[in-house]
DNA sequence: AAGTGGTCTAGACCACATT
DNA sequence: ATGTGGTCTAGACCACTTC
């Protein structure tokens, strides 16, 4: 186990179970050292950890102190800011999927900008409604090179591609590139997913990229209203 | 200037100036650290900022590549993941507001809670609806704690708080946490965003802190669905 | 085997806040 | 003046990729 991940899950560990409690000081980084044995970066590499994840301050001159967090907050931390497909996002949840379409097309010059291919690249086409425990929730219409994603098969797109992807191509999937924003439903998506015709949608489109760098996926995703939350942490440079 | 914040500046105007390309690889650690004449966690500091920006991509064992950007999400990556005030977020577009109501009350319990205050807790009530040239464009209400943002005056409404804040106050603002939701727009928002009944809107609910650890506003802003966007970078652990 | 990034150290000096 | 976190160094060893 890395030192300073070690370091980091017992501090907020300590700080969840209210060892910390909000507006507490923590030990100076050089006690944390002397209690850890580590040296001073591999502390501060520790408690960045938790600063990213808005657990606690640091202030220069005074030291290191735990959030004015509700009580809310803390428990909604652990959870966000991950990149992960729809599948693990919801693993209380049963994920089906009825798929429209999967075909594979030549990229137009949209997707061969977004994924930053040529125009003879072939992709893959996957239109799916998503439902969560049998309710349409989503209608995700994806493009993913072939290149990048070979050997998709249908019945794959039952249920998880990030799976497959991880899984069976042993690709690693390392970050999203996500812009949300808000329209009414089309005539075909209300009736999808069991709207009354220009009620709302939360759309999210974006990129994903493989650790190779690779965009391998750019997808556009339109949300029952009542079904979309998304979170984030905003930090001041 | 602090060294990593130099270098990571130049190999981002590199990056952006297609110095580098897509998926070209930059010099190795080693290299760098020669050039910059910095040693190797300095080196390592400054890649991370231009990783957590998006823009390139370590591989242990193979070196650190610019990532397969198309054009126009290397032009965004410039401005997102800041949190600033809606004056800030425009500052091409005369920000104005009408000043629905600016009281103090006692905070209810779902603001106490938000915020973290007790029940004897004073907090000013703040309901605008603010305009970007002039049209109506989100709704804010927004609870601050007077102990924490103490002699706000009706005329500061007008203009930008977050200023005030900083620039009056002396006050430093450091994180926000951020909720984004989809529903329908009451009457009252319909009229007042000049929507139609039932028309979409983007709810964006806050809790923004201070560098104190403090919380210093909760705030719900209702969007019209036309200008409301929301971006953010996504990562694997 | 050679080269890469990841982790870690022991210490230095600096900028800032508090006393 | 003291204590805090921020930056930086010069090196060490490790895990991983590529040849």
């Amino acid at each position: 186990m890395k030192k300073y991940i070690h370091i980091s899950g017992d501090l907020r560990n300590k700080i969840l179970a209210g060892e910390y409690k909000s507006n507490d000081k923590l030990p100076s980084e050089k006690d944390l050292g002397a209690h850890y044995e580590a040296s001073k970066m591999t502390i501060k590499q520790a408690l960045d950890i938790l600063v990213s994840e808005g657990l606690i301050i640091k202030r220069r001159g005074s030291g290191t102190f735990v959030k004015d967090l509700s009580k809310k907050e803390i428990d909604r931390i652990a959870i966000i800011n991950q990149f992960r497909g729809k599948t693990a996002e919801n693993p209380d949840k049963q994920v089906t999927s009825k798929v429209l379409d999967f075909s594979v097309v030549k990229a137009d010059p949209f997707i061969q900008n977004k994924l930053n291919i040529s125009e003879d690249d072939f992709v893959y086409h996957i239109y799916r409604v998503r439902y969560l425990n049998g309710s349409p929730t989503v209608i995700e219409e994806t493009h993913m090179p072939i290149d990048v994603i070979p050997g998709l098969k249908k019945e794959t797109l039952q249920a998880s591609i990030y799976e497959y992807i991880e899984e069976e191509l042993h690709l690693k999937i390392q970050s999203g590139h996500r812009t949300i924003t808000v329209r009414k439903a089309t005539d075909f998506e209300a009736e999808e997913l069991a709207l009354e015709k220009g009620d709302p949608v939360g759309v999210a489109e974006q990129i994903g990229y493989l650790v190779t760098g690779a965009a391998f996926e750019h997808s556009v995703s339109v949300h029952r209203y009542d079904k979309f939350v998304t979170e984030m942490i905003l930090t001041r440079n």
